[in-house]
RNA sequence: GCCCCUAUGGCGGAACUGGUAGACGCGUCCGACUCAAAAUCGGAUUCCGCAAGGAGUGCUGGUUCGAUUCCGGCUAGGGGCACCA
């Protein structure tokens, strides 16, 4: 007699033990099946894991575990994005050393995604910050190097003036530094940039073929890279202008960008950005320029910050002459809003049809003269005044360009520009351009992959011989003040250079993270290898990765850089690779309540007792019954204290409880709510599953019954239900709509239930038995990829020796599920009037004469005679009246 | 500011490719079992209406025999913006 409870905690670490004592989910490189090669992000070493990486996992696993049962040679690995700053900056706090700290969250959260029953081949572990892995990093680094892959050039960072510390972006909150609260600076440092522009063209035009990513996440990405056709014009500066700038270079002329030359008659001025070379050449005349300039730099370097702010700009007084009438002068403007990074770093300004440009205008006064007007609108009225229009229309106000439309325009503006001639150069050209930029990859810190170079004065930039890789990270450095160590440290820096035994230096640089993450994929495949970041036959097996798993916080980053270096990498003759990630699935976060005492202190879930229905919740402190605030649901995290921690959940319900409830209810890519409510819903399932399994056992009997000759109605109504259920599972598992996967499960155990319940007292006959242990059989398979280790439990439970983990997955027999009647539903007018049922090879003259039979359908069509009859197969009736 | 996404009962959500809106779960209500409670099992549950029937997928307009689904305009919430990972 089986118990009548499923004991979560005895079962769970049994199983868990049974898995890695057989090595269940040990991987070899040399298995001749399919490969399947399944990939969730690999976590950052942060401390604990989190319900967002409990949700993440569990989908990977249930990916990989159906996999393996469909006979794929799985891959489904774990690792470590184990360099960054937050591991700086808890040296900084406790004086731990980056290492030990890093380490030490490495062993916590290796444990604790170990309870969770995740089959993961462990032998294949990785942690970016060890010098195994990041010596081959090191390796690729210097031969994109050699290969011109990598370039030096200057660019801007956040400086802050206090602590003498280059800060990141999130460092920097409302223009001060976030430790010392100085206003921050702009920098300008020589640092490393892999050339992913080089790939522009590539990386956009490979997007069409991955069909199996999300189109946002494509979307996201063909924005980024932005490809846009426009023209370079030279815009003539007013010699009479220039004044005093005259012994400056490159006064003579500007220089911009556009995609929209047609609107060229509607401009109203020039704009440059703050750092555009004719900007410094004007600021050193003029004090109050040079001020200006150095306020915009005040904002810092995120894109972000600058198109959010007032928009401001300062008249330098130069004027530049319009290329179509030399009497037509515009003002020159430096402005705030203006990226040197995008074109030129300069534009002409046409406020009717650009909303920057407008509000710009009507902060200056500059009027603004609309040169596109919308179709079905009077030119002769058609003014703009607070919004921009971008939108098609037909050339006005614009001499030659009047009537045409704007593609014509762009066009005939660029014919007649390319046409003139400027100091034996053409005033304009056509000219491709992109939004990416090259990707800068020196960072100021210390905890990253050191950039293995050594600065010679008499040789210049040396690479690091290959027999001195890795450069490693000296370890004794300290966190007592701010800055880089390595840039301070007594020796590690100071080295002879390889070249001519000179005195040198070793570049302080380590390299961004996502460096350590644009290639783990490739070397989980062979991750011992020494000589190589993988073996070449070996990583051309396993990928690319078929699943890839994560936030959609990585849609662009991540993502990019990862098919960048794989492009790297096959033109360095690593890997035979288009793309790294064949499918892409990007699940939503895991939310919360937040609750708030009087005071505004945040309370965590754990403190507080909700009550309460339909007409009002609230919630109380547990210790004092004070009354807390329910705030709005948000993201987990550590400042809004409304996180979960999956230790907890693990020991009160199990594993499964925690990844069953993680992918039920809500659809993967969308955000889940976490409720207790929902956790118990979850727990009672397992139970449920656990009582309907032993009661298959009971009445199949202990000896499992051979297939009978033939199988009597309830036989085969029970074989329907368990093969329409297992048919349904397979297309959702495949679609990874893991909710809809668990409602049809409950719906499979629901109909199950009644079926048992509906037996007699035994002896039950043979066809009976063996549908239902075939029907136990499907149902355990089904829900084994998302509750594990209660699957092996049921499994040993209906009498199998095998892991359910390693069992072949059921054929669905389809040929059970098809019925000989269909429902057809009738409508009037488009609206349900009634149901009927009739046969599937009813013709439609039939189907007509059945529908119009219908009571509902005759009152409804009130003997008005039917006009049309729509009929859609297998679906529905509809007659127009 | 720019790019992208999302919106369906009391709640999470389902609805194949434009074809029965509300599957499945939670909650609530009623009932069974029990001395009682828990657990478990059965039933009901979009709204208005006694009913017939009507309304209904954030708001608004359109295309269609038929719209949660397609198109236009809004509103609200979320993600990304290149040094957080």
């Amino acid at each position: 007699m089986r118990p009548e409870r499923y004991n979560v905690r005895e079962s769970e670490a049994k199983w868990r033990k049974a898995w890695a004592d057989a090595q269940v989910f040990r991987t070899r490189n040399d298995d001749p099946r399919a490969k399947y090669y399944v990939l969730e992000m690999f976590p950052y070493p942060s401390g604990r894991i989190h319900m967002g990486h409990v949700r993440n996992y569990a989908m990977g696993d249930v990916v990989a575990r159906y996999r393996r049962a469909r006979g794929f040679n799985v891959l489904h690995p774990m690792g470590w994005d184990a360099f960054g700053m937050p591991a700086e900056n808890a040296a900084m706090q406790n004086d731990t050393h980056p290492a030990i700290w890093t380490y030490a969250n490495i062993d916590t959260m290796r444990a604790q995604l170990q309870s969770m029953g995740l089959s993961l081949d462990w032998s294949r572990e990785i942690a970016t910050c060890d010098p195994r892995y990041y010596k081959h990093q090191q390796k690729l680094f210097l031969d994109f190097l050699a290969a011109g892959l990598v370039t030096r050039k200057k660019s801007k960072v956040n400086w802050d003036p206090i602590d003498h510390t280059v800060l990141a972006n999130e460092q920097v909150i409302d223009g001060r530094g976030w430790r010392s609260g100085a206003v921050v600076e702009q920098r300008e440092l020589t640092q490393w940039f892999l050339k992913i522009t080089d790939f522009s063209d590539d990386l956009l035009a490979s997007l069409d073929r991955l069909d199996r990513w999300p189109e946002k996440v494509r979307l996201m990405q063909r924005n980024w890279i932005g490809r846009s056709e426009g023209l370079m014009i030279r815009f003539v500066i007013d010699p009479k202008t220039v004044g005093q700038l005259a012994g400056e270079p490159d006064v003579n002329e500007l220089e911009i960008y556009t995609t929209r030359p047609d609107t060229l008659f509607g401009a109203k001025f020039m704009a440059i950005a703050p750092d555009h070379p004719l900007a410094a050449a004007a600021a050193r005349h003029d004090p109050a320029l040079a001020a200006f300039i150095d306020d915009c730099r005040r904002v810092g370097t995120s894109v972000a910050a600058i198109e959010t702010a007032e928009k401001k700009g300062y008249d330098t007084g130069l004027r530049a002459l319009h290329p179509f009438d030399p009497e037509w002068r515009l003002p020159v403007y430096v402005a705030n809003f203006i990226l040197m990074d995008y074109g030129t770093g300069a534009i002409f300004g046409c406020p009717a049809h650009d909303q920057r440009d407008l509000d710009f205008v009507n902060a200056y006064g500059l009027g603004v003269t609309p040169v596109v007007c919308p179709p079905g609108v009077d030119s002769a009225t058609f003014i703009v005044d607070r919004v921009a229009y971008d939108g098609e229309g037909v050339m006005i106000n614009s001499r030659f360009l009047d009537g045409m439309t704007i593609e014509e325009a762009k066009e005939e503006v660029a014919r007649r520009l390319e046409a003139v001639s400027i100091g034996g150069r053409q005033q304009a050209r056509r000219q491709v351009n992109y939004k990416l930029r090259d990707w800068g990859i020196s960072r100021q810190r210390y905890w990253g992959c050191p950039i293995p170079v050594i600065h010679c004065e008499a040789c210049g930039v040396v690479p690091v011989p290959a027999s001195e890789l890795p450069v490693t990270l000296p370890e004794d450095v300290t966190f007592d003040q701010p800055g880089n160590p390595l840039d301070r440290h007594p020796t590690w820096k100071h080295v002879a250079c390889p070249r001519c035994g000179g005195p040198a230096e070793r570049e302080t640089d380590t390299m961004d993270v996502f460096v350590d993450s644009s290639w783990y994929f490739v070397r989980f495949t062979d991750p011992r290898d020494e000589a190589a970041p993988a073996d070449r036959r070996i990583a051309d097996y396993w990928l690319p990765v078929d699943q890839y798993i994560g936030g959609v916080e990585h849609a662009i980053l991540h993502l990019l850089y990862s098919r960048f270096f794989t492009r790297a990498m096959r033109q360095r003759g690593y890997l035979d690779l288009d793309e790294p990630f064949a499918g892409l699935f990007t699940q939503g976060m895991v939310v919360h309540e937040t609750y708030r005492d009087a005071r505004g202190q945040w309370a965590a879930p754990e403190e507080v007792r909700v009550e309460g229905d339909a007409e009002g919740r609230k919630a109380f402190l547990i210790g004092s019954g004070e009354e807390v605030e329910i705030g709005p649901i948000e993201k987990m995290s550590k400042s809004k204290r409304n996180t979960v921690d999956p230790d907890d959940i693990i020991a009160t319900y199990g594993a499964d409880t925690a990844r069953w409830f993680m992918l039920s209810d809500s659809p993967p890519e969308r955000d889940v709510i976490w409720t207790e409510a929902g956790v118990q819903g979850a727990y009672k399932q397992t139970q449920r599953l656990w009582r309907l399994i032993c009661e298959i056992e009971r009445v199949v009997g202990p000896a499992r019954p051979a297939a009978p000759a033939a199988f009597g109605d309830e036989a085969r109504r029970i074989r329907q239900i368990a093969h329409a259920a297992l048919a349904k599972i397979e297309d959702e598992i495949e679609r990874l709509r893991f909710n809809v996967c668990i409602a049809t499960i409950y719906e499979f155990a629901n109909a199950l239930s009644a079926e048992i319940g509906a037996i007699d007292a035994p002896p039950v006959a043979d066809d009976l038995r063996y549908a239902f242990a075939e029907a136990g059989d499907i149902l355990v398979h089904c829900f084994a990829p998302m509750m594990p280790h209660l699957a092996e439990e049921c499994w040993e439970a209906l009498g199998h020796a095998s892991f359910v983990a390693q069992s072949p997955w059921p054929v669905a027999d389809r040929s059970l599920i098809v019925s000989s009647e269909v429902t057809y539903v009738a409508q009037v007018n488009g609206k349900k009037r009634g149901e009927l049922s009739i046969s599937r090879d009813a013709g439609a003259a039939e189907i007509e004469r059945a529908a119009l039979a219908l009571d509902g359908v005759m009152r409804a069509m009130d003997n008005r005679p039917p006009r049309k009859v729509i009929i859609v197969p297998n679906r529905i009736v509809n007659v127009v009246v």
